[in-house]
DNA sequence: GCCGTTTTCGGCCCGACTGTTTTCAGTCG
């Protein structure tokens, strides 16, 4: 079962786009979609919260609050029933097509009766459209095309996927001639983790020659605009089996505007609007092109970021920040935290090697992660409970020694000296006991406990579970909390509050796994973690060498959550890590 | 429907691109 809060946030934005259909007030329906937005992201649970407590939450006023509380009551919501009735779900389903929005969805609803993307596809092959005002040939051709890829894809990718192909457009588009910086931008630059599609700006004088290298780029399958300022395109990402293709906006602006266009393209659209409001109410406007005198259309500043925020009053908001989660406010009032950074990272507590399912040997990790600067490294294989691991107690004995040995060679041979902990990935049986007992747990300098089965407990077997694991003094952090694989496996079913409570009582962190198809803990859960005084690991879980530079979608995941470095146990020095580990015995 | 270092009422970000348009509406981000 969904969360409460993504179910709420889900019938919020139902509400939004059934009034927008209806012809309803777009202000109104603006504040729906914001609040459903903010609902999401919001860090606690709203079941169970009052209509005061709810209101308590940017966006949410009287009204929406009643709504919830309705909805938390009964099940539903009245006003949203009756928007149902009107509009079939299959007209609100047409607007998922690229170019169709709500009001030609509303035209071809109510002119020609068509309810859903199946009976508009017929519709188009029988020619039925032509006449209708406002939709021509090329209207039909770009229906028929955006039904295809409606039905087909149009999913969100993992980062590390757009990640790729957003690195392939700066490396073409950055050589083209006249090009200055290039640089990714959008909700990859705020480090969601996952992408709709991929925004890349560039600084020209003209811009000809970079979009030429966009559309001429092996595996653009189509170009959906084509401008002197903006260029879209569809490209192929290399990865069948995750959405296939994605979208690449590639916005080219004068070098002058770098500043104001970069935070523009950054977004998110809800932290502009905020940013923009307070631009009108101090008698500015701000665009992509710069900060301007409303009155007299003066440029101000548009050189840099930091101009353009510091102008408004405002401290720099770092971009995973910037989901208009009360950012802003903390930037009026200068109190935008310190986060976390990758170089404050001292060393990774999860990795595995060819002991278990990786695929680097234990010198060929300790020796990845020596390169990276590392003060220390954990390495965690998995423990015999994982059966395909076939991990036994004699085995990972063996490794303690050869791992205590190769630390007193890496003492001596001259290079940077290197503490290796020993530790083990523990199953978290669904009884919330572990692998091995407790005199086994006390020889690891470290033990990750993690939910690998019976993923779907009900909430209360699964909470005890967890609480369980937190008491164990054996057990030092929780790996990959919530167990959710992105695109494949939804999060499990726990009471977070709970687990927060036990993990802050006992001493035991939370994992912010960095692999990309993880991002677990998820940022939208790391403040009120942090607010109840949970302590966290940012580790890799790397099966490879090359793994180890996921480090960054944990970092941008960890900062998306305000994350600074105090909370975070492997920006420690050893002392203070080994100290932490000692869990209070 | 929400919200307030000019407002408790009257605003609500701003611009690019497309298609079907004789001047603009719709969509998107």
């Amino acid at each position: 079962m969904a969360r409460a809060n993504d179910q709420v946030a889900a019938l919020l934005q139902e509400y939004a786009d059934l009034l927008l259909i209806s012809g309803g007030d777009p202000f109104r329906a603006r504040n729906y979609e914001k609040a459903a937005k903010s609902v999401a992201g919001y860090g606690h649970d709203v079941a169970g919260l009052g209509e005061a407590q709810l209101r308590r939450i940017p966006g949410v006023g009287a009204s929406i609050a009643a709504k919830i509380a309705q909805f938390q009551r009964t099940g539903t919501i009245a006003e949203l029933d009756e928007l149902r009735a009107a509009i079939p779900d299959g007209v609100r389903e047409m607007t998922t097509i690229p170019a169709l929005g709500p009001k030609r969805a509303a035209q071809l609803y109510h002119e020609l009766g068509i309810a859903s993307i199946d009976e508009l596809a017929e519709a188009v092959e029988q020619g039925r459209l032509r006449g209708l005002r406002g939709f021509g040939a090329r209207s039909e051709e770009r229906l028929r095309h955006g039904i295809a890829l409606a039905r087909s894809l149009g999913q969100r990718v993992p980062i590390h996927v757009a990640d790729e192909t957003a690195q392939r457009v700066v490396a073409a588009v950055g050589q083209a001639p006249g090009c200055g910086r290039c640089e990714p931008a959008g909700s990859l630059r705020r480090f969601r983790d996952t992408i709709g599609d991929v925004d890349v700006l560039a600084a020209a004088a003209d811009s000809a020659a970079l979009m030429d290298a966009l559309v001429s780029l092996p595996g653009v399958t189509e170009v959906i605009a084509r401008g002197d300022a903006k260029t879209s395109v569809r490209i192929g990402t290399g990865h069948p089996a995750q959405g296939g293709s994605i979208q690449v906006d590639l916005r080219v602006v004068p070098a002058e505007c770098w500043g104001a266009a970069l935070q523009y393209f950054t977004g998110s659209q809800a932290h502009n609007v905020a940013v923009r409001e307070i631009a009108v109410r101090r008698r500015l406007k701000l665009s992509e092109y710069g900060l301007f005198d409303a009155e007299t259309g003066d440029l101000i500043v548009s050189r840099t970021e930091e101009e353009v925020y510091a102008r408004l009053g405002m401290d720099w908001v770092p971009p995973p920040m910037r989901e208009d989660s009360g950012e802003v406010q903390a930037a009026l009032r200068h109190e935008i935290p310190r986060l976390v950074q990758e170089r404050d990272i001292r060393g990774d507590l999860h990795t595995h090697t060819t002991l278990s399912d990786g695929v680097g040997t234990l010198e060929e990790m300790v020796a990845a992660g020596r390169a990276r600067g590392y003060e220390y490294l954990a390495v965690t294989d998995h423990a015999p409970n994982l059966f395909m691991q076939r991990m036994t107690f004699e085995k990972m004995l063996e490794q303690r020694e050869r791992l205590r040995a190769l630390e007193r060679r890496l003492a001596s041979d001259g290079g940077r000296p290197m503490t290796l902990l020993h530790g083990t990935e523990l199953n978290i049986a669904p009884d919330g006991t572990v692998d091995w007992p407790a005199d086994i747990l006390a020889g690891f300098d470290i033990c990750v406990a993690s939910v690998h089965s019976h993923f779907d407990q009900p909430r209360a077997e699964m909470t005890r579970r967890f609480l369980r694991a937190c008491e164990n003094p054996g057990v030092h952090v929780i790996g990959h909390p919530l167990a959710r694989r992105i695109g494949s496996r939804p999060p499990v079913d726990v009471d977070l509050a709970e687990v927060f409570r036990a993990c802050a009582a006992t001493g035991t962190a939370l994992e912010i796994n960095s692999h990309p198809e993880r991002l677990d803990l998820p940022s939208e859960h790391i403040r009120a973690a942090a607010e109840a005084g949970v302590r966290f690991a940012i580790d890799t879980d790397s099966h490879a060498t090359g793994n180890l530079a996921f480090l960054r979608y944990g970092i941008g995941t960890a900062q998306r959550g305000w994350l600074t470095p105090d909370l975070v146990i492997n920006t420690w020095p050893a002392g203070r890590l080994r100290e932490f580990l000692r869990k209070g015995g």
